[in-house]
DNA sequence: TTCGATATATCGCACCGCTATACATAGAGA
DNA sequence: TCTCTATGTATAGCGGTGCGATATATCGAA
């Protein structure tokens, strides 16, 4: 099965996007890969959907790049790797989405001078 | 030389929206190759400097999909090739505009939530 | 004639989201 | 006990695409 012209582009726009989304949540408290999945479908409205095979690998970018940092908890039953922010991260948070705030504030402007969006009221 | 963190970020914001981008511009009027990227840097304040090896490849792209056409023009000094949105294109566009509203709707709500915009007055 | 701007094109690299697959545990229900 | 689902983490390989490098050609200015 391929994929639809629309969930294509929502994976794309997820590639500019995952890295500053996944941030921002650890931004709010500690997660663990499972939990964050979860976590970031509620914040996304059930659109985003991570599958393991984009969430793990992506996981392990952010820790090589320092910008999260990890520990394993066995107390419990299950068996968890629970990632927290660091300070290189949360720089990283803050400059992205400032970043990600100019370049949405550009798009929004260039596509509601040819489209119509629909109206607050009436 | 490798890109730098913030260069390569608005390179990964670019491969969700960049689509998008083109169909909106054209949706403004005909365009060759070289004058969209001069309008694409413009409507993005500076930001999207396009490369002739991204251009370029786009463009066959999405005529390939049928969701923009081309014709030659010789008549002036320069041999240009032109662009027009068709019907699927402008279909298109509609469809990924909306679809983007949603989307950056839900990241701006996500990282105002952990980070602070800059207040429009004081 | 030399150089920069204009104008289009392709090759191959690098990156990353995703599918498929794998392995392991906990709890519910048959 | 056995099975099934949810939980939980991991990696190999595919596919798509932005980009640097490179090629080609014309025009006007210095």
């Amino acid at each position: 099965m391929s994929k639809s012209k629309s969930q294509k582009f929502e994976s794309d726009l997820l590639r500019g996007s995952l890295d500053l989304m996944v941030l921002s949540v650890l931004a709010e408290g500690s997660q663990y890969g499972y939990s964050l999945q979860k976590r970031l479908n509620a914040a996304s409205l059930g659109k985003v959907k991570l599958p393991a095979g984009t969430l793990y690998p992506l996981l392990h970018r952010l820790e090589s790049d320092k910008l999260i940092r990890s520990r394993w908890d066995n107390s419990t039953g299950r068996k968890r790797k629970w990632y927290d922010l660091t300070a290189k991260g949360k720089k990283r948070l803050k400059a992205q989405a400032s970043q990600w705030r100019q370049y949405a504030q550009c798009m929004t402007e260039l596509i509601n001078g040819v489209t119509s969006q629909p109206k607050p009221s009436g």
